[in-house]
RNA sequence: GGAUCGGUAGUUCAGUUGGUUAGAAUGCUGCCCUGUCACGGCAGAGGUCGCGGGUUCGAGUCCCGUCCGGUCCGCCA
């Protein structure tokens, strides 16, 4: 028996008793003629004592940083305790010890706080694991995961699973694609989501499916994306949007008591997607913080309702042309922050400017206390206007207005990525505060400008909503002006879909599907697919719908992203055992790498690669 | 595809207007130390300054290219 306990269990209770431990050297401690080691394992640290009579021993078979080592000692009450870790009452004093394997002086501390960098870390993964602070991640991770399963096997789901060899569908993300060896020239692809197979399910009357699964996309990388990606895949039939709603409101809020202990009583709030756009500037709001977005100048077509704030807005009759050849104005009042000095507000100005926001400049106007402005435009807009202005974006004394100008997609974006920063900068976006969200009624096609046609804003198989099929298959989707294309009554058809929304980030989205073929080959045909196409593509779930099938819809969850979250966490990747870096390489084992000329062979495939990857072959 | 930051000892970093033998901390090695737990003390080893080219009497430092890594934009139905 290697073991009759961990290194995290024993106490004062066990004092006198004869035990047997194994685990990594942590630190060795030598004392002159005693020796201090800490014994670590998965399970916590204990204290090993190795009095003067052993000296000899270690001294013959001495043994440094990660040996793994199995002692055999007694308990005892230590002297002297320490009160930093649940075993600091008591030590081993080792009677006995064997080496079980030694080990190279690791490249970067086995430590909470470690001295390895990034890539280091990655590189000896392996390493990177055994430090507690990853293990906590993957720990939260299986927490997460049991408590979704537990809560759909209670609700009647069943797991199924789904192929991964699959074939490749050019709509949406790019395909990661596997060649057949036994079908020359014919490749697989990986699924980007089980959604077809999940469809059929229904079809077939699994009536409550999930899968934690794996799902794949060829796409450039970030902090909280990975090639490979676990999702909490979920169909269900016979519901509408509300049942949808209300069942995966309750996985979330279950997953919360579980995982967190937190009692997330308060039901989700729920926001269009237009107001999140209006309000927010974006269709993943973080409404931890309670600033919107004033709408002092905006093109009518985006926000067809809100006229009203058009004509009353405190721009109008103002002398500043970069206003007023603006298409859009948009501003934000900061809390706190009306004192900014010079230098803090010209950064903020070369932060708007950066390429990646793209702003030409940013007008600010102080609220002071006393309730005068003091701003960057005093000279177009008297007291009473910036007082206006002040007033629709419900500014306080105290409070900086700052004010975007341009055009609209770019000017909304970067409103809201400003609020953004300036949210992280005055501390209201608390990592252990959690705030849910749902967004609604999303556009269902959006338009390419480059193909001049509609893509699926969220996918081909998404249903619009009930009042506005007719709409759609009664209407030509051809866009005959390109310029003018919002016009198009396919601009304003609704999606039945919804993203839930955690901190500002989309956990989950779905939609209610499609379930007719008439509809569904109009939805394809409107994305541009003529008939020979969609039964190429696709002729398999025309064909079940033919058979009986069901209204249904779903979701799926970011699985890894989640977790992060939860664990209060930007980047997804300590939360998966074994991430790939921003170029898609795994740096452990050297991935993506170069096959041989046999495989080749086998699989009928000449390679024949161009510009800098051309010497890239065995 | 684009922007931007970085690459100097095993590791994390500093390195001034270009100027003698490139530093610190930590880790590592050896010696000393009976209550440490970030132990302490003394001594020591350890560098192709990512790579290639250029400017210069002289380059870690300036310029060009390239590779690698981080972050972001595009992209991610």
């Amino acid at each position: 028996m290697y073991r009759t306990h961990t290194c995290g269990e024993l106490r004062l209770t066990n004092v006198n008793k004869n035990v047997t431990l194994a685990g990594w050297v942590q630190t060795v401690r030598k004392f002159g003629s005693i020796t201090f080691v800490d014994l670590r394992d998965r399970y916590g640290i204990t204290q090993l004592l190795f009095s003067e009579t052993l000296n000899a021993e270690l001294d013959a078979n001495p043994f440094g940083r990660e040996f793994v080592l199995q002692v055999n000692g007694t308990v005892n009450e230590r002297s002297s305790k320490n009160a930093n870790i649940p075993t600091g009452d008591i030590e081993i004093n080792v009677v006995s010890f064997k080496i079980l394997n030694k080990s190279a002086v690791p490249p970067f501390s086995i430590q909470d706080d470690t001295d390895g960098g990034d890539e280091l870390r990655m590189k000896y993964r392996y390493l990177d694991l055994r430090r507690n602070i990853v293990k906590k991640n993957l720990e939260l991770r299986y927490a997460v995961g049991r408590s979704a399963r537990n809560y759909l096997h209670e609700n009647n789901f069943l797991d199924i699973e789904t192929p991964f060899l699959i074939k490749s569908t050019p709509e949406g993300a790019r395909d990661f694609v596997v060649p057949s060896r036994m079908n020359g020239g014919q490749f697989y692809a990986l699924p980007q989501s089980p959604q077809t197979f999940k469809q059929l399910l229904m079809v077939s009357g699994y009536d409550r499916y999930y899968q934690i699964v794996k799902c794949f996309r060829d796409e450039d990388l970030r902090a909280d994306r990975q090639p490979e990606f676990t999702q909490i895949d979920c169909e269900m039939c016979f519901v509408e949007q509300e049942d949808i709603l209300q069942t995966f409101e309750g996985l979330v809020k279950r997953i919360f008591k579980d995982v967190k202990n937190i009692d997330y009583t308060e039901t989700l709030q729920r926001i269009t997607w237009e107001e999140a756009m209006w309000n927010y500037g974006n269709d993943k709001p973080d409404i931890r913080f309670d600033i919107k977005i004033a709408n002092l100048k905006f093109p009518l077509h985006t926000f067809p309702e809100k006229s009203a704030y058009l004509n009353n807005s405190p721009l109008r009759d103002g002398g500043f042309a970069v206003f007023n050849d603006a298409e859009t104005v948009v501003a934000i009042a900061v809390p706190g922050c009306s004192e900014y000095t010079r230098k803090q507000t010209d950064e903020l100005t070369e932060w708007v400017k950066r390429p990646q926001i793209g702003m030409k400049g940013l007008v600010f106007i102080k609220c002071n206390a006393d309730g005068t402005f003091k701003s960057s435009v005093d000279k177009f807009y008297n007291e009473e206007k910036l007082k206006a202005i002040a007033a629709a974006a419900n500014a306080k004394p105290g409070d900086l207005i700052l004010i975007l100008a341009g055009a609209e997609e770019r000017t909304r974006k970067a409103i809201s990525d400003l609020r953004m920063y300036m949210a992280d900068k005055l501390g209201f976006r608390n990592p252990t505060d959690f705030k849910l969200l749902w967004v609604l009624d999303f556009p269902l096609f959006e338009y390419d400008e480059e193909g001049n046609r509609w893509v699926a804003r969220h996918h081909p198989f998404t249903s619009p909503k009930p009042s506005q099929i007719a709409e759609m298959i009664n209407n030509n989707p051809v866009i005959e002006n390109a310029a003018e294309y919002l016009k198009h009554p396919y601009a304003n058809i609704k999606a039945n879909a919804y993203d839930m929304v955690l901190n500002g980030n989309e956990i989950g989205g779905g939609s209610i599907r499609i379930f007719q073929r008439e509809l569904q080959e109009k939805m394809f045909a409107a994305l541009g697919m003529d008939a020979a196409e969609q039964q190429h593509k696709f002729g398999f779930l025309l064909g079940a719908f033919e058979y009986g099938a069901p209204p249904h819809g779903g979701i799926a969850f970011g699985f890894d992203r989640l977790c992060s979250i939860l664990g209060g966490s930007e980047s997804i990747r300590d939360f998966i055992a074994f991430p790939k870096n921003n170029s898609g390489r795994d740096v452990m084992i050297d991935a993506p790498g170069t096959i041989d000329a046999k495989q080749f062979e086998e699989l009928q495939i000449k390679l024949d690669l161009k510009g800098k990857n051309a010497d890239n072959t065995d």
